[in-house]
DNA sequence: GTGAGTTATGCAAACGTGTGAGAAAATCTC
DNA sequence: GAGATTTTCTCACACGTTTGCATAACTCAC
């Protein structure tokens, strides 16, 4: 066969019915049935077959089966808008994310969806793009919707969700804030311990000059694997050097411009912790492009272990992030506030150190 | 500063305020400001209130302006779980996808929110982890909510669709769906024209043996890149050999193992051209592994141009999809649906050859 | 001052479901 | 067979909006 063989083609595009309703009327707009229509070919009223469809022990077992097979027949399906108006229980929550194009992002609210799923709940998805006054329309409109609850990942703007609280009054866990402060309902990543494992990593190979390839200034994350950095050289007895700290913005580009910056320097690193996976692969690029050899001439970890560190040239010494279980857990969190559980709680994740091959030890003076 | 500085610990936490109802009776459910409340407070009927919040013509400007300012003071959110009831339009649209973790997918869903979030529709977002059973469930769930309208990307279940139309009455728009059979409303890239492209790039290069590392065998774009590959090589004279022909699972792991089967014939490849991005880099993981240099001794391309292709080692020959785009175009082209528009059709876009460091020309015999 | 026209507001009925209270029917108890 | 109890179903209201229609207030011409 091959693509030029003959193709079905199936119109599922929305042909509005045209349907003659009671009035004589033509009526443009489709009505799905309701719980009305199956009480009138039922023949009972409207609320036994609402309580048919719950199988509630109210009704007798033949009469809730009789409704439930006309129910099926017809192709019933419960507005959930209806009943989430009475219930006052709608069984979503929204995720407000900076960007789901963002691979550590992405994993996290797959967790979430999961999770969610798994107990009913659907999930509202909002990118911000870092945007300040979106992510605050955005919260907006979760609100109208009635969310039961809000995730939100790697949120720059923290604070803006304290006057929300009191509006809304709505359950909201964070997943890796940036923003400096402590949220009681958050899942977070042991950044300071971890960093400062990887750190010893590579001070255990012998290393002495180790660059920090940071994101951009002031992001609590940054500042965070920035200190357990720290932390770990003074254990060691290292001396820290300013000019060994860079800032990069969380991407490959950034991570570009870093290694440039480092390896002008009159004494060079022979090791470069990168704040992230992201930046990690353009210092990689850009060790490759100046002909500096990893890990013989250079170290280089990362941190997240993003699926794509292992297919790197080298394969990328780096931290994991679980990051669909912290969507899962922070999803699991979310539930017990919406079910009253007032277990506010700060939930904190190790990150794992994954050695592959773009670490060594320093090459001998 | 650092780590150890003092923190801030704010409580997002939901404390259900027990308030005391006018039945004097204590009330755990919290409703939030309703549409009567500010009438109460207004002193004017419920309607009023409504219509103020709407701007409509009917209210004199400075009642309605006065009702505005009551409102934005009482932090009022119009429901509109209730509007959604009465208007039967909850201006929702629901996405399904394998999983948001996959990097093509995301950055279609990354387009897909961003159009729909510039015309007031919130996503509902839901992986079907490619399990049909799950797919009609979440498929289920949506109809339950009313979205107006459903995503689907690189459904393998696309025949599951069929029943839903007559079922649901909601558009539905397909991206890149790997059902054989064509849809009308659907957004698709020009898979054989692209895999034509490329292989006649390489055919250009000077190669003869050019190796097809396939996705799963029977998935529709797999189908259709293959055919590109082979009349491209029919035009150009050279034969097909089926022995050149390996299929993967369209993930690294099924690039690496496709590799060592080509490189393992009698007479190997001097170019592979893989499904995707992810095979790709399979593939030339395990190349480096068998120390066989790309592009000296092997080239490579891959499909879809993920941002971190450029930063492999070597950066990936491969073909861009506009993955946000065609987000885009089928946001548009669902919501034009659900305005009514009969505007059936099917979208091509273009993918464009994207020639890195992976492609060459072959080693001299 | 009366009627017509305009403007601003209120009434009440929907939308589709859930649920407490009550009514009818069936069953049991003596 | 009358009352008590249990089973099964219906009535009616609520949820928070929107909106057609009625109505009240005001303006204006005569």
């Amino acid at each position: 066969m091959g693509v030029s063989g003959v193709k079905q083609i199936y119109d599922l595009g929305y042909n509005p019915c045209m349907q003659t309703s009671a009035e004589g009327d033509a009526q443009p707009v489709h009505r799905p049935t309701s719980i009305k229509d199956i009480a009138r070919i039922a023949n009972v009223s409207s609320s036994t077959v609402s309580r048919a469809l719950q199988s509630s022990p109210l009704i007798s077992r033949e009469t809730a089966e009789r409704i439930q097979g006309i129910a099926k027949q017809c192709g019933y399906r419960a507005s959930a808008i209806a009943r989430g108006l009475v219930t006052q229980k709608t069984k979503t929550i929204g995720v407000v994310v900076t960007t789901i194009a963002d691979p550590f992002v992405s994993e996290v609210v797959s967790g979430i969806e999961d999770y969610g799923n798994e107990h009913g709940y659907s999930v509202f998805l909002a990118n911000s793009n870092a945007d300040p006054e979106r992510e605050a329309k955005v919260v907006h409109s979760f609100s109208e919707r009635r969310v039961e609850g809000i995730v939100v990942t790697s949120s720059r703007v923290g604070a803006l969700y304290l006057p929300l609280l009191s509006e809304m009054r709505v359950p909201i866990v964070l997943v890796n804030n940036q923003h400096p402060g402590e949220f009681v309902n958050s899942v977070l990543i042991e950044n300071v311990k971890a960093s400062a494992e990887v750190t010893n990593h590579l001070i255990q190979l012998g290393h002495r000059r180790i660059a920090y390839l940071g994101d951009r200034f002031g992001y609590q994350s940054d500042v965070e694997r920035f200190a357990g950095y720290r932390d770990a050289l003074g254990r060691a007895g290292i001396p820290f050097l300013p000019e060994l700290v860079v800032h990069g913005d969380g991407k490959c580009e950034g991570g570009m411009a870093g290694v440039d910056t480092l390896i002008a320097l009159p004494q060079p690193p022979t090791a470069i912790f990168c704040y992230n996976d992201m930046t990690a692969f353009g210092a990689l690029r850009q060790l490759h492009l100046r002909k500096i050899k990893v890990p013989e001439d250079i170290s280089v970890v990362g941190f997240d272990d993003l699926f794509i560190a292992s297919y790197m040239q080298p394969p990328l010494t780096t931290l994991r992030q679980p990051c669909r279980l912290m969507g899962r857990l922070a999803m699991e969190s979310l539930l017990k506030l919406i079910s009253g559980e007032n277990s506010s709680q700060v939930i904190n994740v190790p990150a794992e150190l994954i050695v592959r091959e773009s670490t060594a030890p320093p090459r001998a003076r």
